[in-house]
DNA sequence: GATTAAAGATACAATCTGTATGTATCTAAG
DNA sequence: CTTAGATACATACAGATTGTATCTTTAATC
């Protein structure tokens, strides 16, 4: 747990403090939630004080922040890469969707990203990491399709919030059970729902 | 601001005390947040101390839960009073998902229930409030209505996961502009989303 | 090697929640 | 009507927690 200062450079020393704050401050976050978490636990067994949280990250917030946003870059990432592996918009469009179902099923992702950012961060950022990781892409993979002419919608912009509010409701309903098959299900419902406003 | 508590009857004194807390905090909760409202700004203004706030409500948390409480029971009553307007149960269905779009319209019911809650809560308490006066009456109406054959879905508790979803973030979308189209604009992809699983 | 700037430690001030205790008032039994 | 008990509330205090100010140490630069 404790960490050998010696022989690192500044900028080595920097990062290795701040990814051990941040692996440990989102363990707690995810598990305990952001109010029950003190700076003190997030540093305990790390080697160093608070004094080292405040230096890097500027209050107990800006911790929460940081850890947000790579919990969102995992989401985008994995959904981006799962995408990538089908060629034509629709099938990637599809394709993401059930990406994001299952990047969803980590008990983690949901706390962090979907209970407790919204109520922690002020609206502005939240807004800026939705838009660049998370509904905005989602925004367009649809306007893609739309682009091509097999998606007809009234709203384009209207209809990703509702799909995106379907993902993550489905995504919670599905990990909150153990049968392996009610993510297929959802996936299922996903695509169907998807499907009703495709033309031929 | 301050009360007469002369000439009151203890019951009485109790609910006008009750009351006046859960009204303050409710509007602070509501625009600041849970966190950022203190039990002394609660009480501040009411004629009282902490005291009569931690007698009442046990600690802060419970004064929370009543006000959420409350701010479910309305959204509730709205959407039974629209619903029941209208008799067929495809009707109520659609006519309880334009009811809720219109109460999820102001801010403090948002903030409260879709931000703060899910937060603040323990989940068990959350799920309680949310069969029992929010997605759970979503369900029943499509049970209601997949019980006429008029509604066909793989699964109807994920199919209401699914629009409860939807819907919830329409709201929200609805709400976070000027424009009174958008409303319309939202209550027409909901109306959509329902008829693409209607059966003729 | 001396200087500078960054990283981190330490100590402290300011809140804020919850509890323990005291007091007054209402209710109910005899 | 009186008295015992419960209820509502106030007051004072302990504990915890965040953020800041200041000091020390260590790496980078000339």
């Amino acid at each position: 747990m404790s960490r050998d200062k010696s022989k690192l450079t500044k900028a080595a020393q920097t990062a290795q403090t701040r990814r051990a704050i941040l692996d440990h401050a989102r363990q707690l976050f995810a598990s305990q939630g952001y109010a029950a978490t003190g700076t003190e636990e997030i540093i305990a067994g790390l080697g160093i004080t608070r004094g080292a949280l405040y230096h890097q990250f500027g209050n107990k917030q800006g911790v929460f922040q940081a850890v947000i946003e790579e919990a969102f870059l995992e989401i985008a990432q994995y959904i981006a890469t799962q995408a990538q592996m089908v060629d034509a918009p629709w099938a990637q469009l599809v394709q993401g969707c059930h990406a994001f179902l299952e990047v969803a099923q980590r008990e983690d992702i949901r706390r962090l990203v979907f209970v407790e950012a919204p109520a922690v961060l002020d609206a502005q950022t939240l807004m800026r990491f939705e838009r660049q990781y998370g509904g905005g892409l989602l925004f367009e993979s649809i306007q893609a399709v739309i682009a091509t002419g097999e998606l007809v919608v009234p709203n384009a912009e209207g209809f990703a919030v509702m799909v995106n509010g379907a993902l993550d409701y489905l995504a919670d309903w599905a990990a909150h059970t153990e049968s392996e098959t009610q993510l297929e299900t959802a996936k299922t419902l996903a695509e169907q729902l998807l499907m009703h406003y495709r033309k031929p």
